[in-house]
DNA sequence: TTTAAAAATGTAAGCGCTTTCATTTATAGC
DNA sequence: GCTATAAATGAAAGCGCTTACATTTTTAAA
């Protein structure tokens, strides 16, 4: 493998003079400019990016946290983040943090330790004050989905709340007047203001929200079917159920088919996120659209702003969420 | 930042030995050890790794190359890897491909400027020779689901050839004599020995195959539904139809439902990967598994044992898939 | 003790770049 | 042609580690 050395002697040139035509900032007269070109080129030389990296402080790496790798929602915001930071030459690295505060932490500090110069973080377990504890230790970053007000700027975030709301007027609009909720965990944010949302439209409709018709669910596909199973065991009847996100709902439609209760026509569900396979179900779910990868864009644009002084870039934080109807939503009879 | 530089004057020692108890692997002085440690823990020293990098030629860090970042298979994967690989306090790159020559090679030459020290690959549509010249520079890198002749033992891979077979056998045992076939696209390398296996299970039926049932798909969910109709149009009557993977079959019962074509009863179906909602689907499919997630470990093993002498580490290169039935495939009336 | 070998520790030369500051060369006004 | 200034280039000092080799200390056999 070459080096910048053996160019400079073949350019014959001094080291900075490669360094600079490399770094095309400073001024470096154009015939030098080719006769280094010409050398780099006649090497096949290719900078080593971590002797660029310790000699300028800058690892041209960002990290990235997401809670699991997998899942179509951390796919799409991965996909999302690589595409736009690595069109600028800067490389992703990325870990899993399980929703658990430790783990969330380690991968944090580990991403830390790696000298990315920048990080993206979808946290979820850490605290708020760990995080603003990052701002004040001088460190670049931009969290997705989670709002803290001191740090706003820093917050790409969906209206969740909106999302909640739009979900349950959707139904209320349909005529449902008696309707249960299947939760995200409480102690996460996103849950929380789904179902503020939630609470605020069935307010509106002059509805009183009532805790029985509430389960709180994880997030996952199996406990959709198991707040189906809670809600009929527990609640008044109900002609339609809310899910905080698709994977519960499928959960839900899952169910409902084991028990012989039809979706629609006896039971309305909708959905949140909008995943993929959101519209491969049967019948295709009704959900909130979740525009996770222009929000993974945004992140990453923030960052090549912040951080890389990219100019020309507007920075939008707060998304809006949309309602998609589909199939699993009909009106009340 | 502590250096270590700081650190051995703490200490009171030379910076070889801190960098000896950073490294605890030559023979320091239990002693020293402890002062080191303690030095260490006073300055909160975290030892930076581009600078060990440089120093020591070696990044730590592994590229990886998916087609996609986002889709159930890709995101099983890099959980194994990742999973497995930080274990060790090893990094993951990832770069997305997107089944495109160019833009794989790109991606391949992308994590080589950035000093990887091993690459774990799922290249498709990268040539044989350009595989054959990373060996031959002296990279080290793993395939997954791609065996080249040459270097085979770098190669994890799947039967796809035995799943084809047991996906065909499957209905074959159930009494279907018809059976259509939808492939992946045929310049991949699994999609041909798919599609083998499935001729093959025919052949040991005494079933002639018949191109005319059989669809060239893309993989996608919509060529599932796409190849649905074609076969419908130009195929003779079939009782089933063996999919190249579980999205394309998801696409079939999508089709089918609206054309009121019943599955099971009416046409089975049966996929091949059983990604994570083939479960969630309706009626729930009946597929191949195939054990990325242990694939994506095994390969990341293979890794920290090659380049990172790990011992006592187990590579198996072959896995075996196995048939699972669920709702989507029944007795042929 | 004496001494040779082993163990522990230190010295210093890189790793391949960036960047400050000094020096040389070109430009232009007179 | 001669300066004063700007532009281009070069020299060299790091960045924070690792590691070959040299030196010192310990251990143990004679």
């Amino acid at each position: 493998m070459a080096t910048i050395y053996q160019v400079s002697e073949l350019a014959g040139v001094s080291l900075a003079t490669v360094s600079r035509v490399m770094n095309n900032n400073t001024r470096v007269s154009d015939k030098t400019k080719q006769k280094v070109l010409k050398a780099m080129a006649e090497l096949g030389y290719q900078p080593n990016s971590i002797a660029q990296s310790l000699a300028s402080n800058r690892s041209n790496s960002v990290g990235v946290l997401v809670s699991e790798l997998h899942g179509p929602f951390f796919g799409d915001m991965m996909s999302a983040i690589e595409d736009t930071l690595r069109l600028e030459g800067k490389h992703t690295i990325i870990t899993s943090g399980h929703s658990d505060e430790e783990r969330e932490c380690a991968s944090i500090e580990f991403l830390l330790g790696r000298k990315c110069d920048a990080l993206i973080l979808h946290a979820e377990a850490v605290s708020d004050e760990y995080l603003l504890s990052l701002e004040s230790r001088g460190i670049e970053f931009v969290l997705i989905n989670r709002y803290i007000e001191q740090i706003k700027n820093r917050c790409i975030r969906l209206d969740n709340k909106q999302g909640g709301y739009l979900a349950t007027q959707h139904l209320i609009n349909l005529g449902h007047r008696n309707l249960a909720y299947i939760s995200g965990p409480k102690w996460k944010q996103d849950a929380q203001e789904r179902l503020q949302g939630h609470k605020q439209a069935l307010a509106d409709a002059g509805i009183s929200f009532d805790e029985v018709l509430c389960f709180e669910g994880d997030y996952r596909q199996s406990s959709g079917s198991k707040g189906l199973d809670w809600l009929r065991a527990h609640a008044p009847e109900f002609s339609g159920v809310i899910c905080a996100n698709d994977e519960m709902a499928s959960g839900v439609m899952t169910r409902a088919r084991q028990l012989n209760l039809d979706v629609p026509s006896e039971l309305s569900v909708v959905g949140f996120d909008n995943i993929i396979y959101a519209s491969y179900l049967y019948p295709t779910l009704t959900t909130i659209d979740y525009p996770i990868y222009e929000m993974g864009r945004m992140a990453a644009k923030y960052i090549l702003k912040q951080v890389y002084e990219k100019k020309n870039l507007d920075i939008k934080s707060v998304f809006v969420p949309k309602l998609k109807v589909r199939d699993s939503s009909v009106e009340s009879v």
